[in-house]
DNA sequence: ATAAAAACTAAAAACGTTTTTAGATTACAA
DNA sequence: TTGTAATCTAAAAACGTTTTTAGTTTTTAT
């Protein structure tokens, strides 16, 4: 169906390797049989079989990212980035939606690992997942998680520090009876958090209500809304939340104006990640979050200096978190 | 590096076809070699090369999907639950950005011929590019525009509907001043947008104000905010606007309220996707749209049935909207 | 003019599979 | 036993490339 080399051999009168030199100008000295191999290729609508390159080269110019939900914002913005940067290297993307799913994470590492992928770039769907991807002989770096896993790459925003100065913001706006609502505590991000904002409640002298840690059960806006609620109904209520993403803060956001407070005023909010909809303005949130195009670029550039370079040297980045200061404290 | 067939069959003294033969179960019967053949394989560590297979049966299990922008969460929502789709039929999504860029989108066009994947599902960035894809030898889905070219397989929401739908909603809530924000004209989605919008204006007998019909120059809130305050400023300012996607309809719901109106009081807003934002507490803005879903596994169908039946009948579907009620109109 | 060197090209091998073909073994009947 | 059919397996061809090898032509120097 499809136009080959042969072909195009056939009609310049030539051997197909001739051809395939000729179009990738590689060991061949310009003339005109060279100029009309080139003009026949076009003519002929020639479009060589990646499959084939692939296979006898024994390399791709494709890693696979992994990641939990491309509905979310915040991993649709973060694989805008990584695309981006992987172009600029002149390599393709393949996605892969792990759905939170572990056992779906595992079917796609086995299907990238048959697809022959030059490395992969997880987001995992949690700290358990780390080991699936453990000893694979293509790099692979963990986006927004550490592990103790020694041979994965990893790169993260330095979440303790981003805890710190989230929990350090409210305070120095003058909210000092302080919540945080936080995800599952095993799990290094979570754990990370929770130790900077303690850090920040010592530093400052503020005393560490255990009942406010609490736990969101969900990472949606519901999951935010119920525990705010829980926290507002409790004597000495807190008035600034430091929320686990942009997500949980928005559901605080709606029950804190529910009980008749005003964000920003009465209870100040924080989050993570700065995702597109804490921008809007009528949500106008501020946040906490590492340059999303320096994560992914890092995550990249680790898998395509290994990948040129052969080498195996791991790799862990701790990038440094910004304050996105907006309305909400 | 990797173990093939070969490997193996060395392992278990046969020859290799037979160790391919065992691992597909085809055209061989149950023995304890065969069982031998499977263990051997899984204690290797085999894993097929996908690339090899796909070369000797000249098919992929793979389809493009080209779409202007990740990040932006109506295009993320659709990708999605194409992925899903696809996933329940055994195929893999190849995600291509094409970043708005009729270049990019080109570029990507003949990457995915390279790869010979076996069809493309394509959001066109605009009607120019429709060209690009007609008369390829794999199936090609437009998804979200109408077209021309007679080559291509479409599925797109009924704009036409839809935008008598919004239209006629506003009316009957009583906002009879009305205004369209849209995009360049030159569209069949644009157009037939305001064919619906001018119909719905026609069947309840109201003055179609020319001046109403203004143009966002983006797509982003800003232009919907810009366009706003222009349409607020003219006398007899209109009361009800039909916004071409949520985004621009959030832009105008800023502008209105910085007027000093109320929303959904003073002034009815609708726009069209139904975007996750829609549904924040905050924004809760009414919009309309078909189901992502189906419109993703309508597209995912016909590629797949084309691929699997040979088949070449072009199928054009146009799905019916739905009016999402929420608090702006 | 001839030999050696240089430069090019054609042919062949390789990549890792599936599938076809041909050959070998087994089973069964005469 | 022997012939035939049935069943299985090994070998070979194919997929479409790149790359190596070996061979041929051209160039250069003597």
């Amino acid at each position: 169906m499809a136009i080959t080399l042969k072909d195009i051999a056939k009609v310049c009168n030539v051997s197909y390797s001739t051809v395939s030199r000729a179009l990738n100008n590689k060991n061949i000295r310009p003339s005109a049989k060279m100029d009309e191999i080139r003009e026949t290729a076009k003519a002929l609508g020639y479009s060589p079989n990646v499959l084939a390159i692939q296979l006898v080269k024994r390399r791709t110019k494709i890693f696979g990212l992994i990641i939990p939900d491309i509905a979310n914002p915040h991993y649709s913005e973060i694989t805008k980035c990584v695309e981006d940067v992987a172009l600029e290297h002149g390599f393709q993307v393949f996605l892969c939606n792990s759905d939170w799913n572990i056992a779906k994470e595992k079917r796609y590492r086995d299907l990238l690992i048959e697809h022959r992928v030059a490395g992969m770039i997880v987001m995992p769907v949690s700290d358990e997942s780390h080991v699936l991807f453990r000893n694979l002989d293509i790099p692979v770096t963990l986006l927004g998680s550490r592990t103790k896993e020694s041979s994965l790459n990893t790169v993260v925003m330095n979440n303790e520090q981003a805890a710190f100065l989230a929990t350090e913001h409210l305070i120095k706006k003058g909210f000092t009876r302080l919540a945080y609502i936080g995800r599952r505590i095993e799990n290094y991000t979570s754990s990370d958090r929770i130790r900077g904002y303690k850090s920040a409640l010592q530093a400052y002298g503020i005393a560490d209500q255990a009942a406010h840690l609490i736990h969101s059960d969900s990472f949606q806006l519901e999951g935010g809304y119920t525990a705010t609620r829980k926290l507002l109904e409790q004597p000495n209520r807190p008035n600034g939340i430091v929320a686990f993403s942009d997500f949980i803060a928005i559901g605080a956001m709606q029950a804190v104006e529910e009980a008749g407070l005003v964000v920003g005023r009465d209870v100040g909010i924080i989050g993570f990640d700065n995702v597109l909809y804490a921008a809007l303005p009528k949500i106008n949130l501020t946040t906490v979050t590492p340059s999303n195009k320096e994560l992914a670029r890092k995550a990249v550039e680790i898998i395509v200096e290994q990948v040129q370079e052969g080498t195996k040297a791991v790799q862990n980045d701790l990038l440094p978190p910004k304050l996105i200061f907006r309305s909400t404290c």
